[in-house]
DNA sequence: ATGAAAGCGCTAACAC
DNA sequence: GTGTTAGCGCTTTCAT
């Protein structure tokens, strides 16, 4: 590969040391500080950079200064339209502010997780962004023990002192069970799955809360054990069977799979069955316009995260305390929305 | 943050050089070559690597070794489900080759894609992965030109010397139409827009190919001037009123708009009109069993992409000719699948 | 207002 | 087999 321009060419050919190249350089981004540099001298330096279009190399820079710019953020799958939505904010945000994000999926397997946790370091990111998996706490608390500045994202871990971005899951539960009991649903059952993330049990208690304000004593909330279509399509049949008015799926692939079950086997919504999730489909709106769903603030999410991030990052003392950031849920009918 | 152990500090404390900790650390990677460290000697720098948990830094090691083992990659649009499963595989294979991958979205603007491609550069990577857009042409050349080495993805530049991983678009596009010939339908058209883009264009080619050698002269391309909703709507219910038998799309944007339309008025696929689409979506197999669709194959895309970048990389002399890697399409209609 | 010089952590030649 | 040493390109005191 042909060898880059450096600081040192500009220097010689701008006639000028390579400490004030760099200064040039890196205070033009900058604004005005101190900025103690003759307005010609710079001009000559702005040219030959412009010149040869110079471009710093981010390794040396990093290496001296220990600033990286690179942000590492570990979701569960990039490819689930949720977190792929999140990321294309947060690539934006990235963007936007000079910084380099590194995605990572773990998949839900906290061994992995810890992996790319351990190669982002080894990369040199500032900070990261985590949505946290099953068993991963103790990774995670070591990761933010060794210094490393650390915001959970969509899921919180229960009782440890992480900052973190989350949705108010529970209200989002409570207005969303209200909303079908508002529509005059009595018998309405939960669809979930065995798990400690906070996201998930946000989501169960907001729904047994509410069931419980509206003096509606019989709920009931399924946790399938592998999760997997023939168990969904199980508990909605058995469902309709037992002449439930309204379903409730926790999760996205689960309520993909419900969709599919309603679908397969003729439940019309509302008719037979409400149908009712958290994150919205491409394969929703388009065809039932009554699902009732959360509607995920996702630029927030990102923002929100990216900017408590590097926050932390930049000023280390504020990284002690953390910081709990929850945002305010809509529960909308996909009626009610514009399409595509 | 705390300081990291360094390869120093390992050095002192086994009692032996940094160099020879160097050596163990990433021969010790690369399995045998010409290893000549004796065992004992080894056992203990690794030992004290170990127990400081020692983490090379690759800031240094890429501004010394010139080798980043850093990957870009612009696609059009992250959260778009065709580019997010892509994004998925290629991160999958980067981080089994200890790869690590940048992304970056275009937008389809070639202003935004230079952007991005000069970002990445600056940050060191040591090749691109690149979805062109409409106009990126030049920019792409001048970066490919100055021998950074690039792989185009999903789309080619007609006529330009780049190494690229494409679908066989023509014959996907043949298929079918040819299929939907079999099927029994005459009055087939086609749905795209106006550009230049070779997937879109062979797209395009391939239906009319098809058609002709069924001899139907009958043949109308579409191209909406903005691709939004009323128009695609529009052209919907105008080819319903021609007695369209069967209607392609070429884009995965506006399939989804052309099935919300096709909801929307009550039209059934395949009673009314028959559907067919490149990239399917959840959106589809979940309701129509008889949309016919173009599979792409996702993982390969991705292995093919990577391997062949990683290739020219390095050997920069195989860089010099370009490679062009022709994905065999499958067309299937959704039933055949399994779903969710 | 500008320059000299000392490294950041690592690798690659070359010496022993 | 193992150590010495010279930088990679940049930032950052500290002089001037």
């Amino acid at each position: 590969m042909k060898s880059r321009i450096t600081i040192t060419d500009i220097a010689k050919e701008a006639g000028v040391s390579t400490a004030l190249v760099s200064f040039v350089m890196s205070n033009k981004a900058k604004g005005s500080r101190e900025y103690r540099v003759r307005p010609e001298t710079e001009k000559r330096v702005l040219e030959v950079a412009a010149k040869y279009d110079y471009q710093p190399n981010s390794s040396a820079r990093a290496l001296r200064s220990g600033e990286y710019r690179t942000i590492g953020v570990v979701l569960s799958d990039i490819s689930n339209k949720f977190y792929a939505e999140i990321s294309r904010q947060i690539e934006n945000w990235a963007f936007h502010h000079d910084y380099v994000v590194l995605f990572g999926s773990s998949d839900e397997n906290p061994k992995k997780l810890s992996n790319v946790m351990k190669v982002f370091k080894n990369k040199g990111v500032d900070g990261m962004i985590i949505v946290p998996c099953e068993g991963s706490e103790s990774a995670i608390s070591q990761m933010a023990g060794s210094g490393m500045p650390v915001v959970l994202l969509d899921r919180d871990i229960p009782g440890a002192e992480f900052s973190s971005v989350v949705l108010n899951n529970f209200k989002a539960s409570v207005i969303m069970t209200e909303t079908l009991v508002g529509k005059g649903f009595r018998k309405i059952e939960m669809i979930s799955y065995k798990t400690t993330l906070s996201n998930i049990k946000d989501r169960e208690s907001g729904y047994l809360k509410a069931m419980e304000g509206a003096g509606l004593t019989e709920t009931r909330i399924h946790r399938p054990e592998y999760c997997n279509y023939r168990e969904i399509e199980q508990i909605v049949l058995d469902a309709k069977a037992r002449n439930v008015e309204a379903l409730i799926f926790t999760t996205y692939n689960m309520s993909l799979m419900g969709r599919k079950a309603f679908i397969s086997h003729g439940l019309r919504v509302p008719q037979d069955c409400f149908f009712a999730c958290f994150n919205n489909s491409d394969a929703f709106d388009l065809y039932e316009p009554d699902i009732l769903y959360v509607k995920q603030p996702i630029e927030q999410f990102a923002v929100e995260a990216m900017t408590l991030l590097v926050k932390m990052i930049n000023e280390p003392e504020s990284a002690q305390s953390c910081t709990k950031i929850i945002l305010q849920p809509e529960v909308v009918f996909s009626s009610s929305e514009v399409h595509v």
